[in-house]
DNA sequence: TCTGGGGTCCTAGGACCC
DNA sequence: TCTGGGGTCCTAGGACCC
């Protein structure tokens, strides 16, 4: 007798134009769009014109004359998605938050209070769309690859259960792309072998897949192809890096440009790991060239950090490096700062003083036990005042906002 | 067709150690 | 001095996900 189905994926329709419909009735049933520039989320009535998330503005309203354009309530985003969140909560602990609007269950141990899986799936649902007013497609199977697959499968608005003695049949007839792990990339090398469905996949010969795809990947892919999935649900997971990045359009790769934004990625960054109490001990920098291509550069450090300056000197130094390895790049597009190997519980006043030849590498030294105390107070002054009350403000900075911050907090994960 | 921002994981080569 | 084997860490790049 196969197991029982008892994990749960569930994911919020359209999230974010859901919200705006919820909000404001008028648009409800029309295409909209959050977003400006670049559209953010599009709601069912405009994806069926092509409108997607991540294409130019301009682009949408070709695809879509009527389509309508509204700015985001962040805010309303974060309360409703973690509204949502917490339904399921409801039900058991065994929650896995995966974004803002999606999250993994496992019901296993709850199915005595509540009833099978699929009731408390169809529970879930109803609850989501009567408390909160939004709708949730819910995938329920043996696996957390198969149920997010049932999810995707059931969209929108909608709830498949995969019974465990159909699910080869269920699977196989899928096309490769909505696996875990299928991206535009594999799809079309698996394109190549004639590989369309799970199906093929499943049939095809490890070490064609290995040769296509390396080690890892095939042997990862071939055993997902037969629902083979160990990964149990983790209800706590801790971030592994924190990073952030500014779109640049077009500039020079001059240190007057570069300079200003790469303070205010880094004081962004080393904000948030001061927050958390979890500097970090590697430093990577990512510089974008006008071609789009791009090139990283990395250190790794003896001691973790998180002091603003100190991660913008770190920073300079890497592009700088990566500049100096492409001489015949002019324009830089884009730049990004992230920071891994991240501590858990750091004492942050053992900072050192990275970079300052002239002063000895101790705890408490006078130059980092001054960063420590500028940024803190820094840190205080936002807390009570905002943001903008002080710091290397990007308005100071003339840094141009591609998107807004509220927008870029609700993609951060907690650290 | 040249989309923005925050993340995870894998690979392959090299350094270094035992 | 050369050879072999195993393990860990670091770096750069890439694919993928939401």
């Amino acid at each position: 007798m196969a197991a029982t189905a008892t994990i749960l994926h569930a994911d919020l329709d359209a999230f974010y134009a859901s919200v705006e419909q919820l909000l404001d009735p008028s648009l409800r049933g029309k295409p909209i769009a959050v977003g400006g520039g670049v559209v953010l989320a599009a709601s069912y009535e405009a994806r069926a014109f092509g409108v997607r998330g991540g294409m130019p503005g301009r682009r949408a309203r070709e695809l879509c004359p009527q389509l309508t354009f509204v700015s985001g309530h962040y805010k309303e985003y974060q309360r409703l998605g973690d509204a949502a969140i917490k339904v399921i909560g409801d039900f058991t602990p065994l929650v896995e938050r995966i974004s803002i609007d999606e999250a993994f269950a496992d019901v296993a141990g709850c199915t005595h209070l509540f009833g099978p899986p699929d009731e408390i799936a169809r529970t879930i649902r109803q609850r989501v769309r009567a408390e909160i007013g939004l709708p949730i497609s819910v995938g329920v199977a043996r696996t957390k690859h198969l149920a997010k697959i049932a999810s995707q499968v059931a969209k929108p608005d909608g709830l498949v259960i995969v019974d465990p003695d159909t699910e080869l049949q269920f699977l196989h007839h899928l096309p490769v792309e909505l696996m875990w792990g299928v991206g535009p990339v594999t799809k079309a090398r698996l394109a190549e072998m004639q590989v369309l469905t799970i199906g093929q996949l499943a049939t095809t010969p490890g070490r064609s897949l290995e040769r296509l795809l390396g080690p890892a990947a095939g042997e990862k892919l071939a055993a997902l192809a037969w629902n083979r999935d160990p990964r149990q649900i983790k209800a706590h997971r801790r971030a592994q890096s924190a990073g952030a990045q500014s779109a640049l359009g077009r500039k020079p790769a001059q240190e007057q440009f570069f300079r200003p934004t790469l303070l205010h990625l880094a004081d962004r960054i080393s904000t948030r790991l001061r927050a958390k109490a979890r500097p970090g001990r590697t430093v990577t920098v990512r510089v974008r060239f006008a071609n789009l291509k791009s090139a990283t550069r990395s250190v790794t450090l003896d001691a973790p950090i998180s002091a603003t300056v100190t991660l913008a000197a770190l920073a300079e130094d890497l592009v700088r490096a990566v500049l100096a390895d492409h001489p015949d790049e002019k324009t830089i597009s884009l730049l990004a700062i992230s920071v891994s190997h991240l501590e858990e519980d750091w004492d942050l006043e053992l900072e050192l003083p990275l970079g300052l030849p002239d002063e000895p590498c101790r705890p408490g030294s006078r130059i980092g036990l001054a960063r420590w105390a500028a940024d803190r107070a820094v840190d205080k002054i936002r807390d009570r005042f905002g943001w903008d009350a002080i710091g290397y403000g990007s308005v100071a900075l003339g840094i141009f906002r591609s998107v807004p911050d509220e927008f870029r907090e609700l993609a951060e994960k907690d650290l």
